[in-house]
RNA sequence: GGGACUGUAGCUCAGUUGGUUAGAGCGCGCGCCUGUCACGCGCGAGGUCGCGGGUUCGAGUCCCGUCAGUCCCGCCA
């Protein structure tokens, strides 16, 4: 039908007669010659028609309305001199429309204006409602092209670099006991048996590494029924990828190959390798998260030590009881941040009171290194400990030191909280940086107060450090996360592949003999048939490609995700089905609807 | 499960201390206009103020409930 995208015309396409199909994006009728911008996913090009030049369309052209479907048969001029359009790709030519084929019409009022100056809001839940206008806003298609061209480059990276293939797995598998709720659905074959949706590839790649397919990679759906976030959706895609006979090292390096390539074809930006790696340990220390946003410095300062024999109880309480002191420093924060913001109703306040924080004390660095505060922590403090406070932590006068005293997770989480809100207040964050980082040596395991019991803090799968095998309970595990900006694009590990450490592994997260045959016996299994050593990594592609394309959610990169009541508005669903079919599969819903309160 | 914000014309928003006929821009319809590109000018249509209840002489505005969307906490190995 068509010879030519929309925005793909340029001068050298001068003198030749071509056919472009598209939405009529606007039209500007000046009485005499009417001017229209025919888009496609590729951009937008001016189509002019007046009687004179172009007789045959000009009668048609003036019934054309915006997003109707059109035809468009012309020539392609050079624009006039005073004409030309330097803000769009296209605006050094036009196109005469000798013919025009109205392919289909606008019958109601659109929902929203498809075509937007600027970029005007448009309601979230009127979008998701009329989505496949929505994917036409040239926004929303930009950010599907960028999705459509990561996932390119990532294929051609690994399969004709690496030797990787890609291999489907199961949606219909098993529940799994670990990890997130599982979506469920009844088996009408097998009554009373339910198949549960993957929440990743992960035993079946780990299986495909004992048949030997030694480069795996998928584009793989999956499926986790928890609660939404910005960043969260019921299902979701990862880039999952396993491979066999390659080390933690070996793992990483070609990794950061895949990285490199994809920034450098979709951002033009070369990335240096090595990327800066950090331990666990050092990233809760230094900046009490697991993935620390290191465009900015802002480091904590542990000074539990200091602060041992504090005559100031909740500083020398906190460390007696197991747990720590650390400050947070803000250079010039005296100026910058107030008192009020601290204490309570202050912002800060608030922020460290949602980490669990019951307050956030301060020391303020003044003149000849004096120092403001509460009076009981400057009672409590030596003239000695004072200059050391100072030397441990950099201060300078007009600094601002915040404390966080209590339990190390939670001093980490109020510290890590208030690092980027600051960081972001200040200006801290350049948009511009970008900082990759490997994160390594998680530890293997979690305490769950809750459950009493120790949780794999990557998964079970996961092989210890082979320095620590001594004692699982506080071994490091060969696990590793790649880290862009302050956010998790991506995680993985060294595999267990030997029988007895995996039952060890299962026995430690208080898994019996006969729970861990009943849901993984096929792996253990497995393991005594020849398995190679393997590992591998998963990224969240979703995540990736929002933060490539500058957006806030991955609603925004997903062509029909759920609202954060897990609703797919354009299609309604979930809805309810046929009693017919919950028979047929033995079901009964128990759910009654509340009643309408009065 | 919990907290916060939002909901007014097709869209985006304004609407003061509760006050009489609810406004603007865009879009839409009609007319004029031959170089616009967010074209311009004129005229016009378009409203269950999310929904239900309450307070009041009077509610878009205050109160209670509810629905929807968003952000966050919990949750997400």
């Amino acid at each position: 039908m068509r010879t030519h995208y929309c925005g793909t015309i340029r001068t050298e396409q001068i003198g030749e007669t071509i056919t472009l199909c598209g939405w009529v994006d606007r039209r500007r009728d000046l009485g005499g010659v009417i001017f229209l911008h025919l888009r496609d996913r590729s951009g937008s090009v001016q189509v002019v028609s007046d009687p004179i030049r172009t007789p045959a369309s000009y009668h048609l052209a003036e019934t054309l309305r915006s997003e109707y479907v059109v035809k468009i048969t012309g020539r392609v001029y050079n624009r006039p001199e005073e004409s030309l359009n330097t803000r769009i790709p296209t605006g050094e030519i036009e196109v005469y429309a000798e013919q025009i084929e109205v392919l289909n019409r606008v019958h109601n009022q659109l929902p929203f204006q498809v075509s937007q100056t600027e970029n005007e809001f448009v309601r979230e839940d009127l979008r998701l409602k009329y989505r496949y206008l929505d994917l036409r806003r040239e926004r929303m298609s930009a950010n599907l092209q960028l999705r459509h061209r990561v996932i390119k480059a990532i294929r051609r990276c690994l399969e004709d670099r690496f030797n990787f293939m890609e291999i489907e797995t199961p949606i219909l598998t098993r529940s799994t006991p670990e990890g997130a709720r599982d979506f469920i659905l009844p088996s009408r074959v097998n009554l009373g048996e339910w198949f549960a949706l993957p929440q990743s590839p992960q035993l079946f790649k780990q299986l495909l590494m004992v048949s030997g397919f030694d480069r795996y990679y998928q584009v793989a759906r999956c499926f986790r029924d928890e609660d939404l976030r910005a960043d969260r959706q019921p299902e979701f895609t990862q880039l999952d990828m396993e491979m066999s006979f390659m080390s933690q090292e070996e793992i990483i390096d070609l990794n950061e190959e895949l990285i490199y390539q994809i920034f450098k074809e979709i951002k033009g930006i070369e990335l240096s390798r090595p990327f800066p790696r950090m331990t666990y340990a050092q990233a809760m220390d230094e900046y009490g998260c697991d993935k620390p946003d290191t465009r900015f410095d802002l480091k904590l300062v542990n000074v539990s030590e200091l602060f041992k024999d504090s005559q100031f109880k909740v500083f020398s309480g906190a460390i007696a009881s197991g747990g720590v002191v650390k400050i947070l420093p803000i250079p010039g924060g005296n100026e910058t941040i107030s008192n009020v913001r601290i204490k309570p109703g202050g912002n800060l306040f608030k922020e460290a009171a949602e980490a669990g924080a019951k307050g956030v004390a301060y020391i303020r660095v003044l003149d000849n290194n004096e120092i403001e505060t509460i009076g009981a922590i400057k009672d409590s403090l030596s003239e000695a400990s004072k200059q050391q406070l100072l030397t441990l932590t950099g201060a300078k006068p007009g600094d601002l030191l915040l404390f966080g005293a209590g339990d190390a997770a939670m001093v980490n989480k109020t510290l890590d909280r208030l690092r980027l809100v600051i960081g972001r207040e200040l200006g801290l964050i350049d948009d511009n940086k970008v900082n990759l980082l490997w994160v390594t040596d998680f530890p293997m395991f979690e305490y769950n107060a809750d459950e009493k019991r120790l949780e794999a803090l990557h998964h079970p799968f996961t092989a210890p450090h082979p320095d620590d095998i001594a004692d699982l309970t506080t071994a490091r595990a060969q696990a590793y996360d790649i880290i862009f900006n302050g956010t998790e694009i991506g995680g993985g590990s060294v595999r267990i592949h030997q029988r007895e450490i995996q039952e060890k592994v299962f026995s430690a997260i208080g898994l019996s003999t006969e729970e861990a045959n009943d849901k993984f016996g096929f792996l253990l299994e497995a393991f005594e048939f020849g398995t190679p050593p393997h590992g591998g990594i998963a990224y969240g592609l979703d995540r990736l490609v929002m933060l490539l394309a500058g957006e806030d959610s991955i609603r925004d990169v997903i062509a029909f995700p759920k609202t954060q009541q897990a609703r797919c508005l354009l299609m309604n669903a979930p809805s309810g089905v046929d009693t017919k079919q919950l028979k047929e599969l033995e079901v009964i819903s128990t759910y009654k609807p509340k009643a309408d309160s009065q």
